[in-house]
DNA sequence: TCAAATGATTCACCTATGTTAAGAAAACAG
DNA sequence: CTGTTTTCTTAACATAGGTGAATCATTTGA
């Protein structure tokens, strides 16, 4: 399905799109495959993309000092994801993007985005409240990991991400969750 | 200083702006003063404005089942702090704004910020660049706080904001760290 | 100017989660 | 189908940080 870009699109705008406004997306954007396990971003290398999740799975995290991978997005079909930093600011990516899944992804360059919403305010207004709406959650996510213990937490999110839990590995969703595999391992058991 | 607005769009754009352009900024916001302990935002109501701080400190919190406080933001001078599930989204707010000082504030309603983005293009261009800014910092501090013991939170917090451990109540700076007040004071005890 | 409220510290004890290590199960590749 | 790798589970033990209660310090405001 070719039009997963503009339903997500329309959806979040709450209007149509026109076919001008489509058709220009579509010539500063285009599709890539990758493999299960290649990397969308790199960490230290700059990060020129955003990506629309056509089909697959992804994934983005941190590597602290010791090695350990922490999760801060997770993505598959009609999510958005790319390294914030370096894509809006001119800096070095800070996390890695890797594919859990063969993937298929709509990428879109940092120059074109600027393009995009310098040609048509709509643009604009589309990245805005897709700016909003990350940020509300972030807040959400933020506020929940501070104050809920490990428990309420895998619960909260498997209620509202139960596409989630069918799809990405039990020790990405711990990490994402703030704990270890073997800590998620013990809390499903007490259902 | 009545331009701490304008110095803080041209630094957040990079270049100046126009007479115009901060003539209707004028024309569509207006500054209230709050003394200290007064809500700017309170949990369950509408959250129409977003508030820049021109002078004074002021936090955002959720309150959880218990009762507890949960520090989202912390916000000074040149800070912008508004509810944004409720100021982007049309719904109730999840959080409560608080002054620490008494607090000045210029306050942009939600109609208004859609005029303004609509009427000039490079307020939806700083606005934009706020979000994504805002977002970089927030997946920063989920990956600290996922990843990081409260010792090196602490550390780097105060590193990083010096200007809040000089301004900000412990207990709520702890809060913000994801800690107990007893824990952040034991913390420091041992520098 | 002093009582009351607020904020910070300390301590003894407790609990959720981390750590290490091992093995079972599932997924994958040849 | 079979061996290898990845993911998940379990358990014994260790520890960071939470809890509750008491005390001290600081700010506030009547």
């Amino acid at each position: 399905m070719e039009d997963l870009i503009r339903k997500n699109m329309e959806r979040t705008l709450g209007e149509e799109i026109s076919e001008e406004m489509l058709s220009d997306l579509k010539a500063l954007s285009f599709e890539k495959n990758y493999d299960k396990k290649e990397y969308l971003v790199e960490t230290g290398q700059a990060c020129n993309y955003q990506f629309f999740i056509l089909e697959g799975a992804c994934y983005s995290y941190y590597l602290n000092e010791k090695g350990n991978k922490n999760v801060i997005q997770l993505a598959i079909e009609e999510y958005w994801i790319t390294d914030a930093p370096s894509y809006f600011r001119e800096t070095a990516a800070v996390s890695t993007i890797e594919t859990l899944e063969p993937t298929r992804a709509l990428m879109i360059h940092k120059k074109d985005f600027e393009k995009l919403c310098f040609s048509h305010q709509l643009f604009d207004r589309f990245f805005r409240i897709l700016l909003q709406n990350a940020l509300a959650s972030l807040h959400t996510r933020i506020a929940k990991t501070i104050s809920e213990d490990a428990d309420h937490r895998y619960k909260g999110f498997s209620k509202r991400y139960p596409h989630f839990i069918q799809r990405i590995p039990q020790y990405l969703i711990a990490s994402y969750l703030g704990i270890k595999p073997q800590s998620l391992s013990r809390i499903r058991k007490n259902l």
